[in-house]
DNA sequence: AAAGTATACAGAATTATCTTCTAGAAGATT
DNA sequence: AATCTTCTAGAAGATAATTCTGTATACTTT
């Protein structure tokens, strides 16, 4: 794992050491073999515990792809908020978004793989509660400082529904095909394409 | 289902009757309940049918995503592609994928949100190639109309692998939210802000 | 420090689901 | 009409998820 402190501060404490370990046996498998095709007795095969502590941590497969999912969420989350919230200009939080949000997908590319692919899984399930919640967290900010940009005549009025795809589609296009192979240039390489892109798709 | 003949076009002759009619069941339950708690069981039961037919046309549960995503993803080509190939210039170009993708996605939601849940289990499965060569059939007539933009200096120059994602990232992320009800507005109503932020995002 | 409580670990048994297999019916081809 | 191919059928087998019961370990209270 790349920075191996994610799961520490998810999971902290001594008696979690087991759960951690089995989440990141299960990141492993789900980025090997895909989500489908891991199975629950693969991990507690790999991670060398047993079924009953697996379900006592997770309760089922689908808690589990909910738990790793919510961790990859918030580790994201970690990077990205303070960027928009010290930028001092509409323009600086948009780059701040984008800058840090390819920044963490580089870093993390399993858990960013993972993310998109658990996606649906964990909608569908009882979660979408606290889905909607760090969407929020996550442009309730932004959409403020927006909002200044329009009242200075510097950003296009529009349905406030349509900023954060203008803003981020692009990008997360990219990193998407990235972490499949598809293209080779690091999202990070292209930092200032992507940042000037979304500045011209809501600047007047 | 809106477009009652794209099953008939993928499939067609009386012989196949079944099959569509699994196809269709198929789509409705994966729509319903999403493609992990949908069971071949259920579907079976639904549609009225047994498992030998089931797994005579489709082999595997993955084989009937498979062929449920191709249907979709050819149903998809059949009205974007003339669009790209008819225009006569770069930015006609760029309007036409657009235009025609967010058709698409509005007039047929089912198969749209079913192409965003299955492309990973599809793209995990032995059609990789299948689905490389769709793309490249996708882009490849509008790379070059691009280069034509780039040679009159009205296009950036910029690494190819870029273009798709300026292009199409945003309004992909916005129609993503629209079939899980996340943004109100259609994908439609907003046709021409999505075109003008494509075309912003490449143009000098 | 002992008793009590909550948390974590263990694996056998059960249930759910997918897939294979064999057989026969319906349709096409000669 | 004989033969070949495609389609339908469902029982049996294989795989995977989940439940259940019991035990151990750490933490809390007295």
């Amino acid at each position: 794992m790349k920075n191996p402190d994610t799961f520490d501060r998810a999971e902290p404490g001594p008696r979690k050491a087991n759960k951690r370990h089995v989440l990141r046996v299960a990141l492993a498998q789900f980025d090997k073999d895909g989500i489908d095709a891991t199975t629950i007795e693969g991990i507690r095969d790999l991670a060398e515990t047993s079924i009953g502590s697996m379900y006592h941590h997770f309760g089922s497969k689908d808690g589990l792809l909910a738990a790793l999912y919510f961790i990859a969420l918030d580790d994201q989350l970690a990077l990205i908020e303070p960027q928009i919230v010290s930028a001092s200009d509409p323009r600086g939080a948009i780059a701040g978004l984008i800058g840090s949000y390819l920044e963490w997908v580089v870093q993390q590319p399993k858990l960013a793989r993972f993310m998109f692919q658990a996606r649906s899984y964990v909608a569908a399930g009882p979660h979408k509660d606290a889905l909607a919640e760090r969407n929020q967290r996550r442009y309730g900010t932004l959409l403020k400082r927006l909002r200044e940009g329009v009242k200075d005549g510097v950003i296009r009025q529009m349905p406030s529904e349509l900023y954060a795809s203008l803003l981020v589609g692009q990008s997360e296009n990219y990193c998407r095909a990235w972490l499949s192979s598809r293209v080779q240039g690091k999202p990070t390489d292209y930092t200032s394409i992507f940042v000037e892109a979304a500045w011209r798709s809501i600047s007047k």
